[in-house]
DNA sequence: GCATTTCTTGCAACCGGTTGCAATATTCTG
DNA sequence: CAGAATATTGCAACCGGTTGCAAGAAATGC
């Protein structure tokens, strides 16, 4: 059905690498084959075949989009983002639904015969092995929303989770809170842990505070209502609890007004991403602003960039966050001990 | 770098063909050859390079997953849906973002040269002229959340739009609402317009009944409170409002709030969709429930079917809708009139 | 105008597979 | 055990392109 090379040849009356190089770049032909052949192409309605074509040339403009997480309405800003951002350089994404799997052999097996030229996962819960499968099999791969290693073994766009949870502390510290919770995602996730991490640290630097922490089981309105739901109906709230995600903050401000308490009288709250309905008049979420716009298009950057320079030093590109403020904390302290 | 099918042959003592064939379901091999090809590929870590036997099979696997919504929420779960629907069956996703793109030509040059087996076309606002271009290119193309037509040019799984422009007024009606109005989605969405038809056929059929609409720029949360809150500066409200869609309602429900008045005692509200949020406490949307996931194992089923027959009559698909009753509609009336 | 240099062009081999066909090997039949 | 039927195998051509190379054409220098 479709129109080959050597018809567009014979109808132009040319050899079939005269086509061939009219649509390539960069390759020499004279302007009377060009247009010779443009015409016949035209005519048959002719467009070169990308795959056959990578066939040679070792690349296939198609890039592994991985992720594992369809739940969480800011991956359909990431996504959006991520594929405008490939389609804006030519490249095609060729998208991965981990949701199911838990080993990465048979991702990486199946990219492999589809031979993209480069892989992005997608994830801040995945562990760095998993990105790093994708490197070991030989291609060029990215971790965005990773976890930072000092060392990489693999390129990591994301921020510095440990950073953020001792931002948040340091945020309700100045709020007057006292006795503070971390409200996590899964325990199992990296930016949970990492984020738990940076909470404890800074925790055990400040005098006079009490801290607690807890897991919700997915990134999830659902699970942090539930949690949310459990601590209430356990035992005296905190006064202020740091949620692992906006999504989580939802569902945990749900529960706390669905318990007859309200936000942030009796409970404050800092969420973390500040996706678009953090802002929505009845959500109104204080939270950590991670900036995914700049994530996704250093990740971009850096892949394109891989795809010239293979073997590039692993790196790690941290983005600083900053806090968003919303209704859900009571306003700074009017005199803080500094 | 990857490991050919040559190079495989050579280390097993075979020929090229016998290789190929220990990979193709169905093809002869012996026992003792296959036994010794395996062995070598498994030493060699070897898998086919799917885009190289494309070229002889015409089959890729790969299917276009195009869409122009990726600010919707309900799109999240539409990808993961589809993706793993895909993946369930071997294909792969080529995700196409069509945000920017009026024009289907790109689209379809695009998935030309990487020559898909099929295409889904996932968007309730596009023309049906944009997946008749993709039929007209010789792509086998299933049209989900289209319009449906009575004589369809292109397959369509969806839903009726009109009818459930008929079942939000009679649902409003059998609740005692006398003053309605329609808040529809951009006026150039397909799905806008028949869900206004609906309303209106249906709202012509009602004595004594007041009707009303207008449009929101977008199906997105800022779009719908914009519009709603000019609505209510501008003139008395009606009694109830049927909204575009999920997202759309809940910033409708934010303007009205913001307002001061309170939903369902001032001023009731049904949407369409039935999207995770619409359950979510604080939300508690009364709305029109689509049966998504039916209608993405539907267009999949449909798709794979075209793989095998491409000539396939076109055919619409259309699964019937119900009203999800939440808190947003006061309660139906005691005596109604039949 | 002729020798040189630079462009164009087609040939043919190749990318990594698949597949029809004929030759060979194996199994079955009586 | 011979002869026929069936299975397995490798050869070679092909899928739709790209590309090194050498030959021919055009442009340049003197």
């Amino acid at each position: 059905m479709p129109v080959t090379l050597r018809e567009v040849a014979e109808r132009a009356g040319v050899s079939r690498s005269a086509v061939s190089r009219t649509f390539t770049e960069g390759a020499s032909v004279s302007l009377k084959t060009r247009q010779k052949v443009e015409q016949a192409a035209t005519e048959l309605g002719y467009s070169p075949n990308a795959l056959a074509s990578s066939l040679t040339t070792g690349r296939t403009k198609m890039i592994g989009l991985i992720s594992d997480n369809f739940h969480n309405p800011i991956f359909l800003q990431v996504f959006d983002l991520f594929t405008r951002g490939l389609q804006d350089r030519g490249l095609r994404p060729l998208l991965v639904n981990l949701t199911d799997e838990i080993d990465p052999a048979n991702s990486v097996r199946m990219l492999q015969q589809y031979s993209v030229d480069g892989v992005i996962v997608a994830s801040s819960t995945l562990p760095v092995t998993f990105a790093r499968a994708f490197r070991d099999a030989g291609m060029p791969v990215v971790h965005s929303f990773g976890r930072h290693a000092t060392s990489p073994h693999v390129h990591v766009v994301g921020i510095d989770n440990i950073a953020c949870g001792r931002m948040a502390v340091r945020t309700l510290i100045a709020r007057g809170y006292r006795r503070i919770a971390f409200l996590g995602g899964p325990k199992s996730a990296t930016s949970t842990q990492d984020r738990l991490s940076g909470f404890l640290k800074e925790m055990a630097e400040q005098p006079d505070v009490e801290a607690n922490y807890s897991f919700a089981s997915a990134y999830a309105f659902e699970a942090g209502r539930a949690e949310m739901i459990r601590l209430l109906t356990e035992a005296p709230p905190a006064e202020a609890y740091f949620c692992g995600d906006d999504v989580l903050s939802i569902g945990v401000l749900s529960a706390i007004r669905s318990h007859g308490l309200r936000v942030p009288e009796d409970i404050g709250l800092i969420g973390l991403n500040d996706m678009e309905m953090a802002g929505w008049q009845n959500v109104d979420l204080t939270t950590i602003r991670q900036p995914i716009d700049e994530i996704i298009k250093s990740s971009i950057d850096l892949i394109v960039a891989m795809l010239k320079e293979p073997d590039r030093a692993p790196e790690a590109r941290l983005f600083p966050c900053e806090v968003v403020e919303r209704g859900t904390l009571r306003p700074p302290a009017r005199s803080p001990s500094s």
